[in-house]
DNA sequence: CTGAAAGCGCTTACAG
DNA sequence: CTGAAAGCGCTTACAG
């Protein structure tokens, strides 16, 4: 087909050179099987427009023959650049955190990009360094960043300093467009609060998640707006501080099934403290959702596991994740680099009921 | 302190080269800087011995002073072998990966290694070519396969044809001694056992994860091994199959306590199942566990979540990652490979009582 | 549209 | 105990 300067062969294939072959090919091989230099070949694979349409072809056919794949080391070290992805997180829940890695990987099939983990410590003196060595050292292609260290704005800093690529997902818009994956947990208290409205509530309280998560705050304001459109308002008093725990979901029941006169709703941050509602109010006596509704937020597996499986606002976390990378690797010149905005929605279970009589 | 043969100083060097500097110290910096050749540089990474005292203290204090870490994939390319370890798995529960994960990364901390994750599924046509393009692509530097991927001996074959580091995490030993690290979940089978035949019970039963497990059947022998010790046994009629999942443990459970006579303590292979028990004793009007016991395994998050939390057998999925890690990247001549077992144990909480009288 | 040279930052033989 | 040369498998200038 044309002339190749040495034998039309791999040196030690032994077998078929993919199943079972003791050599994996290089770019050198693909070269001289296809007569051209290994820069024509390498134009092939970054594809570069300026190869010959008849060139490309045949090389294209002898990448495939041999199942030729670059390795992304030579070409991470040439590039300076890895062809890893990590995501760094500090997110306490697994569920969320495994919802999250599919996302990712769903973005990266095919791609030739992998996926590195580091889970890490906000209240790590080594923190922001342990960040950077682990980007610089592995000279990372981009970073994900899920809440809450995504909102936290010295690592965007430290990441836009050393010219690290990321993405950010929060509840919301934070950074520059292109950076940001935006969850609207605004969006989904308002849902939480209509349903409860609708179901005819009045005596309605929240608990709410960590000061330092973003989304608490997000959650509560947008179920006070929920409230606010059918003329209802939360005191002060109607909120109270957990911490997206189990056990404090336990402990903020404890205090609100107390009172008196007691809610005949509660609308908690996350499913883990829905869930420790429900168990607080089983050691009171209390059936939901007759005689109290529950309503949580995440949708994660918990919701289904317990007992009323639980009215709670679905957020789609792996398509998040998917979509995250999508924008890291994607082609630039594709589109302009908008914020990306999810929309979380309302699942009706069996913890929420009309207001009892 | 020793002649150098160029200025000591990197170039472009603005600031600290640590803090803020623009370009990273490379092998040749430090052996300019110390007035050696990179060879001998190279050879104090590798912890050569062939290295003087005082050359080698010399050269270790530019690589702190300059904060110097070596590149990895350049490192990788010249070895031919990254410095990658990958996390092949197809099991269901969050929490498990989550906490494998953790314990991974334990083992790998300081050591310059990075965990690149891999969910697969065996159910896939292109299973084990998935794999394969993996390993090979990325040079990895081993493979840590929990189970139920653990237990597929096509994967160890072709890890061992293609020269891959592997350890398999299983609950029998089914490999050589240094790929194995064996969870012994016959020893906690054994211990549910005796807390139940302890407690008084008689009508027993137990809930088994899928055939496709080997965990469900290491459970269930030593649950029968325990129970033999007092000279009880399980017939057939007292096993039925679940499928490690809640749902699974509901119907289970319903299907149980129909029964007449119903068994008054119920052993589960997982927690999740133990949870869905739990619920169909609710529906039945029982009382846990007045009526009834019951027994998990794993003691993972939903173990404490529930009403009542359960008693459950603890493994200690975390330290078994970090002690998988240790065992792949370790020091070969520190000590016989050997087969490395850990140990499950019994957590008594409140899903488990005497026998109703 | 295509290629020869030099280089990415390391290590492996091979000498001495 | 130490070093100069060649190479790992790619890419970036630079030519043509």
């Amino acid at each position: 087909m044309s002339p190749s300067k040495t034998p039309s062969t791999i040196p030690e294939e032994s077998e078929t050179g993919v199943e079972g072959g003791r050599r994996r090919a290089t770019i050198n091989d693909i070269a001289r099987l296809a007569g051209v230099s290994k820069k024509t070949v390498s134009r092939v694979i970054n594809q570069s427009p300026f190869v010959r349409d008849e060139t490309r072809e045949r090389i294209e056919a002898v990448i495939a023959e041999w199942g030729y794949a670059p390795d992304p080391q030579a070409r991470g070290l040439a590039f300076r650049r890895s062809f890893l992805i990590g995501m760094i997180y500090d997110n306490p829940n697994p569920q969320y955190v495994v919802n999250m890695q599919l996302g990712l990987l769903d973005g990266m099939r095919g791609s030739g990009f992998e996926l590195v983990v580091h889970p890490c410590n906000r209240a790590s003196p080594t923190f922001l360094t342990d960040i950077r060595a682990f980007v610089e050292r592995q000279k990372l292609f981009g970073v994900v960043l899920p809440p809450s260290v995504s909102e936290d704005e010295r690592v965007a800093k430290l990441l836009n300093e050393i010219g690290c690529a990321y993405i950010r997902i929060a509840s919301v818009e934070l950074d520059k467009p292109e950076h940001m994956i935006v969850g609207q947990d605004r969006m989904g208290g308002a849902q939480a609060a209509r349903h409860i409205v609708e179901l005819g509530h009045k005596r309605i309280a929240f608990i709410s998640g960590p000061e330092t998560f973003r989304s608490s705050h997000e959650r509560r304001g947008g179920f006070e707006d929920g409230l606010a459109e059918a003329g209802l308002s939360l005191s002060p008093n109607d909120i109270v501080q957990g911490a997206y725990t189990f056990e404090s979901g336990v402990a903020c029941g404890d205090e609100l099934l107390s009172r008196s006169p007691r809610p005949t709703a509660i609308f908690c941050g996350n499913d883990e403290m829905a869930a420790g509602v429900l168990q607080s109010a089983r050691k009171a006596g209390l059936s939901v959702p007759q005689d109290l509704t529950v309503v949580g937020f995440d949708d994660f597996q918990i919701a289904q596991a317990v007992w009323p499986p639980l009215t709670t606002i679905h957020t789609p976390t792996r398509e998040i994740g998917r979509i995250a990378v999508e924008k890291l690797i994607g082609d630039e010149r594709r589109e302009p680099r908008d914020v990306t905005k999810m929309e979380p929605n309302l699942v009706i279970r069996q913890s929420s009921g009309p207001v009892p009589a």
